[in-house]
DNA sequence: ACGCCCTAAGTTTAGACAGCATGTC
DNA sequence: CTAAACTTAGGGCGT
C-alpha cells in the first residue's frame, strides 16, 4: 500500500480487495485493457457482488435494447450487481450501466478505457488491472492515462478519501511508483502537423476565406499549439496545397482560390482524400452498383474498417467473385491487398445490414458487438451522404443508399420507414403482410393495429393524418 | 474408437468525431 | 521495444 509517499505491506489477493470494498457498501471501478477481459472479469466478480445486492429489473432494460450474446452476458452480470462497460455496448446500455453504478445498483464495474476519458463516474475504489495495453505492440500506458484512471477514485462530497490500486508484477513496481504515482503526466502534443490533418485545415481555411495564400495560412497555424511546439515550414504547407490542387479542390493563380469540389468537401467535413477518392471514382465509372458504392465508402480513410480474423478466408474468395463489381482490385502481391480485404469485409457487413439481415446475426458473423455495428452504420450513413452530395454536384447518379443504411432496409421499405416509429423490423412486418406504402396503411387501419399494436398504430395513423393536411 | 486432461503454439487485442435533420425496436 | 488472456491443435493415457 502506497500512502503519503511510503510503502506498506498488505497481504490481500485481488478478490479480497474487491470484496472488502463492496462489503462496506461501496462501489469498485476496475479498468481492464481489453473488452474480453473486462467481460470475463465482470462475470467472475459477479459472484462477489451478488452477496451484497439483490437482483433488479435492470437486466430486462439491457435486454430490451438488444438480446444478443453480449447483452445476455451483461444482463446476467447486472442481475448480480456487477457489469462491464466498453464501446461494444449500445449507447442506451452504457447509460443504464453508468446510472446503475452511480446509484449503487451495480457495485462492481469493469471497464475498458472508454470510461477513463469520457463519462464522469467516480468510485470509492479504483483498480487498474494492468499498466499495459496493446497498440500495434504491447506498451505501457501513458502517465496521463494512468492519472486519468486513478483520478476516478473518491466521489466528491461523499468519500473522505478515494483509493486507487494498481496491479503490477514485481519488476514493474518501482517504475509504477516513480513514473505513475509520483511522476508528472507527459506534455500534450499537437497532432496538427500530421499531413492529413494539415491539408484538411488548409482546405477549410481557404474555403471559408480565412486564407488566400501560404503566408496567411502560416499566420493562422502560427497561432496554434502546433506552432508553439514545432516549426511549421513553408514547404509543408506548400505540399498540402499542391495536394489539394492535384485533387482539383483549389486553384493556384496569384492567390489560392477554392474550386467547386473543395467547397463541397470542406462543407461535408470529410478528409480531402475521402472527397477525392469519391470524386475520382464516380468520374471514372458510368454508374455504380449497390455493392460497388458500399465498397467505395469503405475505401475511404474516414471509414472505420473491420478487422480480419484468422478464419476469414471467405472474404478473399468473395472479393474475387464480386471483382466485376468493385471499383478497385489490387493484385494479391500488392501491399494494399490486406487493406483491401478489410474494405471488402466491411462492405459485406454493410450489405447484410441494408439487406435486413438480423442485427445479432450480423454481429455474430463478423464477430462484432451491437455497439460496433451501430457505429459502423452511422459512419457509413455519413459517408453515403457525402457520396450522393458529390455525385449530385457533378451530375452523376449513385445508388440511393443513405436512408437504406440509416434504417438497414431494402429499397422496397423506404416509403414505410419514412414514418416515425417505423424502422427496419416493423416496416418488414408490414410489408410482408401486404402493406407496402402509406396509402396501404390508411386503407388497412385494423390490420395495422394487429401488426404494430394499438399504441404504435395510433401514433403512425396520427402522423399520416397530419401529413395530409 | 472415444473422451478427458494437459501443454505448447497460435491468435487477438480501446475508443469515437464529423453531415443532416429528427427519432429504432 | 514493454503483455496477457483466450483458443486451438496435438499428444498421452484410461475406458
Amino acid at each position: 500500500i502506497y500512502r503519503n509517499g511510503k510503502v506498506y505491506r498488505a497481504k490481500k489477493n485481488f478478490e479480497e480487495i474487491v470484496e472488502e470494498c463492496v462489503s462496506e457498501g461501496n462501489g469498485v471501478l476496475i479498468f481492464e485493457s481489453t473488452r474480453k477481459s473486462a467481460e470475463s472479469l465482470a462475470e467472475k466478480l459477479s459472484k462477489i457482488s451478488a452477496k451484497y445486492c439483490r437482483g433488479k429489473e435492470l437486466a430486462e432494460e439491457i435486454l430490451a435494447e438488444n438480446d444478443g450474446e453480449m447483452s445476455k452476458r451483461l444482463a446476467e452480470c447486472i442481475k448480480r450487481g456487477s457489469a462491464f462497460h466498453h464501446a461494444g455496448l449500445l449507447s442506451g446500455q452504457r447509460r443504464i450501466v453508468e446510472e446503475a453504478f452511480r446509484n449503487g445498483d451495480v457495485k462492481i464495474l469493469v471497464a475498458t478505457p472508454t470510461l477513463a476519458a469520457g463519462v464522469n463516474l467516480p468510485a470509492k475504489r479504483v483498480i487498474i488491472k494492468s499498466i499495459y495495453r496493446y497498440d500495434g505492440y504491447s506498451r505501457r500506458i501513458k502517465v496521463s492515462e494512468f492519472k486519468q484512471m486513478a483520478g476516478r477514485a473518491g466521489r466528491p462530497g461523499l468519500d473522505e478519501i478515494g483509493e486507487a490500486i494498481v496491479v503490477t508484477s514485481k519488476k514493474d513496481r518501482d517504475f509504477v511508483l516513480q513514473s505513475y504515482i509520483e511522476g508528472e503526466p507527459e506534455r500534450i502534443i499537437s497532432k496538427l502537423g500530421v499531413e492529413s490533418k494539415l491539408r484538411f485545415h488548409c482546405l477549410s481555411l481557404i474555403c471559408d476565406g480565412f486564407a488566400t495564400d501560404i503566408k496567411s495560412l502560416k499566420e493562422f497555424f502560427d497561432s496554434t499549439l502546433f506552432a508553439r511546439q514545432s516549426d511549421i515550414h513553408d514547404f509543408e504547407l506548400e505540399r498540402a496545397i499542391k495536394q489539394l490542387e492535384n485533387w482539383e479542390m483549389v486553384e493556384i493563380r496569384n492567390k489560392i482560390v477554392p474550386k467547386k469540389l473543395g467547397v463541397i468537401v470542406s462543407k461535408l467535413y470529410i478528409d480531402p482524400l475521402t472527397g477525392f477518392i469519391i470524386y475520382d471514382t464516380i468520374r471514372k465509372f458510368e454508374s455504380l452498383s449497390e455493392l460497388s458504392a458500399l465498397h467505395l465508402i469503405c475505401r475511404t480513410p474516414d471509414m472505420e474498417k473491420l478487422n480480419l480474423r484468422r478464419d476469414d478466408d471467405w472474404v478473399e474468395d468473395l472479393a474475387f467473385k464480386i471483382r466485376k463489381d468493385l471499383t478497385y482490385y489490387p493484385s494479391e502481391n500488392s501491399i494494399d491487398y490486406d487493406w483491401f480485404l478489410l474494405e471488402v469485409k466491411t462492405a459485406m457487413c454493410l450489405r447484410d445490414w441494408i439487406n435486413e439481415v438480423d442485427e445479432n446475426e450480423i454481429c455474430e458473423k463478423f464477430s462484432i458487438a451491437p455497439g460496433d455495428l451501430r457505429r459502423l452504420v452511422e459512419t457509413a450513413e455519413w459517408l453515403s451522404h457525402a457520396l450522393s452530395r458529390i455525385a449530385g454536384e457533378f451530375g452523376k447518379s449513385v445508388p440511393k443508399l443513405e436512408t437504406r443504411i440509416r434504417y438497414g432496409v431494402k429499397e422496397e421499405l423506404l416509403d414505410l420507414v419514412s414514418l416515425r416509429n417505423i424502422g427496419r423490423v416493423r416496416a418488414r412486418k408490414l410489408y410482408n403482410a401486404g402493406i407496402r406504402s402509406k396509402e396501404d396503411i390508411i386503407a388497412n387501419k385494423s390490420k395495422i393495429k394487429r401488426i404494430l399494436g394499438q399504441k404504435i398504430a395510433e401514433k403512425v395513423l396520427r402522423e399520416l393524418d397530419s401529413l395530409k393536411s
